[in-house]
DNA sequence: CCCTGATTCGC
DNA sequence: GCGAATCAGG
């Protein structure tokens, strides 16, 4: 692949909203990060720092909606927003056997933090359809227990430090500083570690059977 | 380990 | 000009 006019526009604008190379990469296919990395140097379009220039005009992101907003609550699905809506490729249709409870208010939950979150379900962003709002306490005592003890060990990830790789699921209020992602490592191919992705993913028929 | 960008240098 | 290899860092 070459650097027609297109695809050097589609990369400096991606370098512009603060796209990382690797992201830049992608989105064009046929090149690498360092092939990426290499015309952004050679375009002269690389990070005026280190060196001469005005005083110091903060530049990390052009817009603020580009990149996740550092203190954005999650609603239905906490994936970041940037990645998520880059990503050509993003079926997440739920499994037709399976219900996807939404992570935020159970994650509240188990975390023993029952604080409501009034802003919880003011606004649906964007995408699927909502999930079925559980009344939430509907899940299994094991799981529970295990993500109990699971969350003991998480990593405590910002919004920011979530990969693919690490578990998204939602901790404490996002409306306090008491907040985090588990980070753990996550399922291949799911959102969550794998015992949040056994509370966020069950059967339909262990919904339908616990009575209650 | 995962990831970032920066630099070098043979092509 | 290009980009893999490498470096330096989070």
């Amino acid at each position: 692949m070459s650097w027609t006019d297109e695809r050097v526009e589609t990369l400096k604008k991606m370098w512009t909203e603060g796209q990382s190379a690797s992201q830049i990469a992608k989105e064009l296919g046929g090149v690498t990060r360092n092939a990426v990395i290499g015309k952004v140097h050679r375009l002269g379009l690389s990070n005026r720092v280190g060196g001469k220039e005005e005083s110091e005009a903060e530049t990390p992101v052009a817009s603020p909606a580009a990149a996740a907003p550092p203190s954005a609550p999650p609603r239905a699905e906490p994936a970041p927003a940037a990645t998520v809506a880059a990503e050509p490729a993003a079926p997440r249709m739920p499994d037709p056997g399976r219900v996807e409870r939404p992570a935020p208010s159970v994650a509240a939950q188990v975390a023993g933090n029952v604080t409501t979150l009034p802003l919880r379900k003011a606004i649906v962003p964007a995408g699927q359809p909502l999930p079925p709002q559980p009344s939430a306490n509907e899940i299994s005592p094991e799981a529970l227990a295990s993500v109990r003890e699971v969350e003991k060990r998480a990593k405590r990830l910002t919004l920011m430090e979530l990969t693919e790789r690490t578990c998204k699921w939602p901790i404490g209020d996002p409306a306090t500083e008491d907040f985090w992602f588990c980070g753990l490592p996550s399922t291949a191919g799911k959102p969550y570690c794998e015992a949040h992705v056994g509370v966020a993913f069950q059967p339909m028929s262990a919904r339908r059977d616990r009575r209650r």
